[in-house]
DNA sequence: ATTATCTATAGATCTATAGATAATGC
DNA sequence: ATTATCTATAGATCTATAGATAATGC
């Protein structure tokens, strides 16, 4: 039983490993299986088809991510600010432990668009989540004068566009923009520069209403 | 002759939709030759095997997306903050006439390892190109205070993050983000939000020297 | 007895080509 | 004559299953 579970494990990574980076038409059950040091037959006696091994990992990824998110934005208690910082954080370092993740998801939605539906009644429960959560926070913060008013799904948007690409165009852009950097510390870089964008997107508009030097050349419209 | 170019343009079109859509593995060529109105060998006639019809396709591709930011960064004369908002909006119209080349690139540059080399080779170039064209008026609008101190690799990233994700993730976010709002409307409000995003990443900091109220409260570190 | 695993192979699908026929330019 | 196009099919590749054998739990 013990090394059922093992083996049965052991095709679920390395089906991992395959559809994420190839996508479910680049993946083939032979390599899977031969990833996983087991013979072809078996991943069908476990899993049946193809397409149900890539249902399955897709939902663990999907149910992984959703945890993360959740998690990320649990901080209560402290202003919104904080909370929205935190949680940028923590789902980029999600992302950093599971850099193929976006590229993942976005091909999967688009190229097989059956997937759609699941993927988006999940995240709308999980967007519907995180929204009531934060929505409250924020315009309090807001009302105060101490953030710009925006829309809590630009912002977020904002947010999860700047995490996310890094990850993306990671193979192309790293050596173009900063080579012999290792790419762990390219990514923290990333993150404080993100941390940054989002921080000034939501200071309060005009900045200033006095007409300092420094305000009154300020190219805002 | 004519109808010759015709049908090879035919295919070429066909494939390129093809391409884009699922990837080189999801691809048919048998696929392709159908929505070109031509028997299957023909395809084969014209570009011989899947993979050198791919790489004209791909190949047409960056050239156009090298065109486009090319072009798109070439109004001179005017400052660096103009310019840059120029560049943005340009690449972002580009973009909405393409909305499915960015999963395609990125898409193919994870999964197919093989073809980074190109693509990096011609974005490196490209790059070199728009920083060159940049730097120098960036420099010259920071030291003169008006705008903040960011490394132009960073700010470009940070633009090219927020223009692509809108469309890498347009399936599943848009009816749970804006239900209800045809497309462009909704894209052409996100490209609003990404100028704004940018304006403001570009405000000197500290933003204020005068301890007004709205400055004080500040959640800047 | 049931569950796990293997070998061998059937079936499906897709790319590519051979070889025949029609169209075109000289 | 050369170029374009078709029909038919070979070959390769991949998924899936049948049927045999080994391991495990009762």
């Amino acid at each position: 039983m013990k090394e059922t579970e093992n083996r049965e494990q052991a095709i679920l990574r390395a089906a991992e490993r395959e559809f994420t980076t190839r996508g479910f038409d680049g993946a083939k059950t032979t390599s899977i299986a031969e990833a996983a040091g087991v013979t072809h037959a078996l991943l069908h006696y476990y899993f049946r088809t193809k397409e149900k091994l890539y249902e399955r990992v897709l939902d663990d990824i999907i149910s992984r991510l959703e945890a993360s998110i959740v998690e990320a934005f649990s901080v209560s208690g402290a202003p919104f600010t904080s909370r929205l910082e935190e949680g940028l954080r923590r789902h980029f370092l999600f992302l950093l432990d599971h850099p193929d993740l976006p590229r993942f998801l976005i091909h999967e939605i688009g190229a097989r668009s059956e997937r759609i539906a699941l993927v988006r009644a999940r995240m709308g429960r999980l967007v519907g989540r995180v929204f009531a959560s934060l929505q409250a926070d924020m315009e309090r913060q807001a009302a105060r004068g101490e953030i710009a008013r925006v829309s809590l799904a630009d912002l977020l948007l904002d947010a999860v566009s700047l995490n996310a690409f890094v990850f993306l165009s990671y193979p192309v852009i790293a050596q173009l923009l900063a080579p012999g950097v290792e790419p762990r510390a390219f990514f923290l870089a990333r993150l404080e520069e993100n941390l940054t964008v989002i921080r000034k997107r939501l200071i309060p508009d005009p900045p200033c209403e006095t007409a300092s030097p420094s305000c009154s050349s300020l190219w805002l419209p």
